[in-house]
DNA sequence: AGCGTAAATGAACAGTGTTCAATAAAATAA
DNA sequence: TTATTTTATTGAACACTGTTCATTTACGCT
């Protein structure tokens, strides 16, 4: 309930904007109750960018489960579509900064890790039997490299740099990586 | 003046908890004057922003100048030195937002253009002769693919999901890239 | 009905970005 | 020099923020 609603503010207001008091408002508790629940502000979006996440997932693999030949080229895709329909969300996810050394908690990490696994999973499938135990690694540094473009598209730099086709370039490297994986001795 | 103390404060309290108060506090103005000056907040943000952009800059091309023959690794690596060295200032570039639609101002963009100008620059060198012309395209996704890796670095996912050398697996895409590249017919 | 535990409150505190009439300082004109 | 205009600087006031915590309300169980 709450979450859910944080989450609406989430999309509506973004990160930067968002605030404890007005969640509260719009369900009708009282600030005082909201912090008996989750704490403290920090945890509160943890919540909320965990719910993203999961939901996140869920998005991929619906997608996945539809897909044909190229799952990763829709893996790709789907990555890149569910951040531009929720654009704010998805940022907050990378914008929630905590001091270094403070620990996520783990309900967060548990949503990340299940994301990274989808991909991981895709990634081993797209790999030949004898290269698979370099699945993780090389999933990691993929996930990053979309990620990548994913965010100069979501924050305007790619448009400012002049490219066009953003979700192309991410498929293109991905690939790369992924033959240049397949051929080695 | 105002721009110097404001890049100390980020640096030591990063963007979330920056405060153009105790800038003002700290040079010896009033508030009042920091806001006859900038006008509003995101554009005294912007302004020390772009200062960690031309630093950046500066420090791509120190170390360029004093490169050996991998010349786009020493650039990548230089990169996340950068980031590593001022993490709070380097994480600031990305974690202020814009309403979208609302124009960055100018001297921002050119700050920004100019670091991307070293980049395509050293792409260019890196190709063969015939393939030039795609430099711009590659950059800016190799830009990204770096981008990438460093923000997952800086941010601690890739600590989370185990990855030992985030500099290494980004000069290794940038390499895939590169070669892509250069043996398209 | 009485008791005890759990849930919910909201005023209070210290802080934020932002505005703007009032003041001080500096530059220019007489 | 004095008078006048332009520029720079101020800081109280406003509407917000996250956070705390003594107090109240609600509810389940004898």
């Amino acid at each position: 309930m709450i979450v859910a609603e944080g989450r609406r503010q989430m999309e509506e207001m973004g990160f930067a904007r968002f605030s404890a008091r007005e969640v509260a408002k719009k369900i009708g508790y009282s600030i005082g109750t909201l912090y008996n629940v989750f704490g403290t502000y920090d945890r509160l979006i943890f919540a909320i960018n965990a719910r993203t996440l999961a939901s996140w997932s869920l998005y991929l693999e619906a997608r996945l489960a539809e897909a044909g030949e190229d799952r990763i080229e829709a893996l790709v895709r789907a990555y890149f579509a569910f951040a531009r329909a929720q654009p704010k969300s998805w940022a907050a996810i990378y914008d929630h900064r905590i001091p270094a050394g403070d620990a996520m908690p783990d309900f967060f990490v548990a949503a990340l890790s299940e994301l990274t696994g989808i991909v991981v999973a895709e990634v081993a499938r797209a790999l030949p039997e004898d290269r698979r135990e370099t699945a993780p690694d090389l999933a990691r540094s993929l996930l990053a490299t979309v990620h990548g473009h994913c965010a100069f598209a979501a924050n305007g730099t790619f448009a400012l740099l002049g490219e066009g086709d953003p979700v192309g370039a991410a498929v293109a490297r991905v690939r790369e990586g992924l033959a240049a994986a397949s051929a080695k001795d």
